[in-house]
DNA sequence: TGACAATATTACGTATACATATTATATGTA
DNA sequence: TACATATAATATGTATACGTAATATTGTCA
């Protein structure tokens, strides 16, 4: 059990990319003027986005009215108490509003604001500009891996969390 | 610029992997007994570890009086003013200390405890197991590309922030 | 030496996320 | 129907990280 070094550490590896990442995000976000466009906001604006005019992308969840806040919290791997604020911010910057359920007076649905709507091409130009400038020097089958590999660390991530 | 799925995303993919491994890790170390060593303190630790007696491995920040504040937040990827509260809290949980630099009176040298030379063992194998666990169903040569790109991934993205 | 620039650290406010407790509502069962 | 339980969302406090401003100390140059 040597003291590796820093770099060959997964948990290390990952938290420093998410960091700089979202830095890099921002600073992009900021500069092309969407600075009402948080970083913490994209984890459920591409999930909102898929469900955009037709309540179908999300499957059991896609309702007219929108999604449930816990849904929605759910498919973007965050609790509950991280949602509330989350939405009070989203809402704040005018992305999206709440909508009381009829059929349930607990829930409040999630709906995306015309300008939430707007957003979304200048949003994903932006991120897709980082994604490629990020993978420039790499070669796109260790690209593919790579991201492979997040995919099945995030579902394996999950299930030890249970145990 | 069609709405990818999320779990197509980079950035989307990066972040969630990041809070999963933090949960993770945190439930393990609460667990074993380790709740005084928070996730957030591995990214110096590992950085203090390697300097751990010998005064050397970290080149020319190593120093017998500790290693300043300014070059452990570089080392670990951390703004000055994050520093801060995170030495605050690591010398609350009794894993490392202040002490004022003789030659320089700006600088505040940070030197690990006992307690925090001792924990590095266990905490090892804690990150060494949470890791196996993690690549338990992934191809070992998957395991060392994916490891490769986000290291890559690191330098562009740091590289890419000063633009 | 005295003024000014550079460096190191801290202070303060904000963003992000969680855990726990609480409130409101819904559901199942006696 | 009444009560226990489950579910949805929020309130509160803490951890984590950043940006900006303030403070203290040191270095530099005229």
């Amino acid at each position: 059990m040597e003291s590796q070094h820093p770099n060959d550490c997964l948990y290390y590896l990952v938290t420093r990319v998410s960091l700089s990442l979202t830095s890099l995000l921002k600073k992009r976000l900021v500069e092309s003027g969407c600075d009402f466009v948080k970083p913490a906001y994209i984890g459920v604006l591409l999930w909102l986005w898929m469900d955009d005019g037709m309540g179908t992308m999300l499957g059991k969840f896609g309702k007219d009215e929108g999604i449930k806040l816990n849904d929605l919290g759910k498919l973007a791997g965050l609790e509950p108490s991280s949602m509330t604020g989350l939405i009070d911010r989203m809402e704040k910057d005018g992305l999206a509003v709440r909508a009381n359920d009829p059929k349930d007076r607990r829930v409040t649905n999630i709906q995306l604001t015309q300008k939430g709507i707007n957003v979304r091409k200048h949003i994903l130009e932006i991120m897709d500009t980082v994604t490629k400038e990020i993978f420039a020097t790499i070669p796109k089958k260790q690209e593919d891996i790579a991201l492979d590999v997040l995919k099945k660390i995030l579902i394996s991530a999950s299930n030890l969390e249970k145990f």
